[in-house]
DNA sequence: GTGAAAGCGCTAACAC
DNA sequence: GTGTTAGCGCTTTCAC
């Protein structure tokens, strides 16, 4: 079956294709007798009429497609936003396209590359590093770009994310109300930038990196005699590097030390002890990034740079507990 | 700046836009001299040039889109194929369009239509049903797709998936090698097919509900007082319902009762007791479903429905043990 | 309120 | 080997 295009709906209608272009277009349907226009939305329906979005974008330079940029979607962090923004962009018309950058720049700029020869209308980008070039490149030539989960140093685009500090003071206001006077913050290996070579490897192993980080951090932490009643831990990840280790050393968790991690990663709840963690909002920023592209998209520019909005975290109380007395 | 257009290099490298299609393109490259091609390829990047892929498209009615189409990217089991499958399409130089369906036929058809209106020149289906009105117009129409995870029962279409049979073998096989000779078999509700009304509250409540029917389907079991030194539950969640439940019955797993999963959920192996599960190649079924895709693409139908592809599964042995005796 | 006509940027016959 | 021409399907000025 060949498609039903605009000028055979117009011939079965009996009208001029510009006319049958405007009845089916909400925007310009009111400039037509809305006799006309009933018969020809009928013809169109009952031919089953879908308009081409490549035609329409090559006129109108509007793809109707937004593209998410994500370092890794087999980290849980993202599956819950870029499922919430594809609901939202969907129902409005919009077309989700994700990247998976493999945490890699190259892969990055060739998917950006392509992404935006390809007439895309705007990105949510959640690969963000505090000093990204990418991004410049974006905000210079106004393409329509909401930053999620990371931001940038120079603050130019739109940010939505969770409020991380506050999560922060939770965890140790919580762990200070137990009574812990002795809490270590371990954030784990701040120098993800790396050579060339090693790089795809490291991609791979980045996870279990961040974990084993964890752990050794803890070994070391051990080894130092330092007293300490309770860790913060910069994620989940590495909050179970340092359980490892903890059991391994026989220090009982949460009696001896409490731990806390950051993200509630799924499942986290079900290990033994269950690990209390701040949640961020994922599903919130993903609908509030689409909606905040979606504004642009259709309003244009929206007070550029203003919104920073940070969302409310929770702490998710589960295995922590008041220190042990001496 | 205003993109710079084929006509623009054309005139820079002084020649005609015909000749500067031809030279950019990898196809036609052969019919330009090759100084002149030189020429023109140093003109194109020097200007920056990049091809306006919805004018390439409408022309060339071929997108270089593909959609992967998926119930519920929330699902630990698809964040792998997703991202293998895009590895696979973006060397090929393809777009993934990821669509989640959130688990609900009318998103789904919908989706599709846009899809199919947009150019897109093929789909990878991570949504099927055994018996699937989507596919069968997708199989109909002759649009290139490739079936994943889950199969059709009219194998009208390419299908890659884990070889889930042979999986249960060997969950079977290994209990009995341990001595088990009373294993039960949980395979959670079947009936997943719902009423509109209440169906958005289902759908969001899916993986919980597979959860608690696991739970559920335990206690009756429990309460039933059948013998059984083992069960084999139809996947991971239902295991943990079930894992769940014996421990609030205070029985002791495995010690008591050893539980085997299915899909190597991520941090499964964080559990206590760590579950036993079965571990299906999702990677190689992404990059398997893309390369068959693009075969497709490139050469044409490939033997249609032949392609019946099983990748081998594993068991990761981890919270089993024999029996205790009577 | 509707028809006419031009053109978005590109490629593929067809000439020469 | 390269220039010429036409047209993919749609929208949008401009007439009337």
């Amino acid at each position: 079956v060949p498609p039903v295009k605009l000028v055979d709906v117009a011939r079965a209608a009996g009208v001029h294709p510009g006319t049958a272009s405007r009845a089916l277009n909400p925007e310009t349907a009111g400039q037509v007798n809305s006799d006309t226009r009933r018969r020809i939305v009928r013809v169109a329906k009952d031919l089953g009429y879908v308009p081409n979005a490549l035609a329409r974008g090559l006129r109108t330079s509007r793809s109707y497609v937004v593209a998410m940029v994500v370092p890794d979607i087999t980290n849980p962090l993202f599956p819950p936003m870029v499922r919430a923004a594809e609901q939202v962009l969907s129902e409005a018309g919009y077309t989700l396209v994700l990247t998976d950058t493999d945490n890699d720049d190259d892969t990055e700029r060739r998917q950006l590359e392509r992404l935006r020869a390809g007439g895309t209308d705007g990105f949510i980008m959640a690969t963000a590093r505090w000093d990204d070039p990418q991004l410049d490149a974006l905000a210079t030539s106004k393409v329509p770009t909401v930053l999620v989960n990371r931001n940038t140093g120079t603050h130019r685009l739109p940010y939505i994310g969770g409020d991380e500090r506050t999560g922060m003071r939770l965890a140790v206001e919580h762990l200070a109300a137990l009574g812990h006077t002795q809490v270590v913050y371990l954030s784990g290996p701040h120098d993800t930038s790396t050579g060339r070579e090693r790089s795809a490897a490291f991609r791979q192993a980045i996870r279990t990196y961040t974990e084993v980080a964890g752990a050794e951090v803890a070994r070391k932490l051990l080894v130092s005699r330092q007293e300490f009643t309770a860790i913060v831990a910069g994620n989940d990840l590495i909050a179970m590097g340092v359980l490892s280790v903890l059991a391994e050393h026989g220090i009982k968790c949460p009696t001896e030390v409490s731990v806390i991690g950051f993200n509630d990663m799924t499942m986290v709840n079900r290990l033994t002890p269950p690990l209390t963690t701040v949640r961020l909002p994922l599903e919130r920023i993903g609908h509030l990034a689409a909606r905040t592209l979606l504004a642009e998209l259709e309003s244009g520019p929206q007070d550029a740079g203003a919104i920073q909005t940070l969302l409310g975290v929770e702490l998710m109380v589960r295995g922590t507990t008041a220190p042990a007395p001496k």
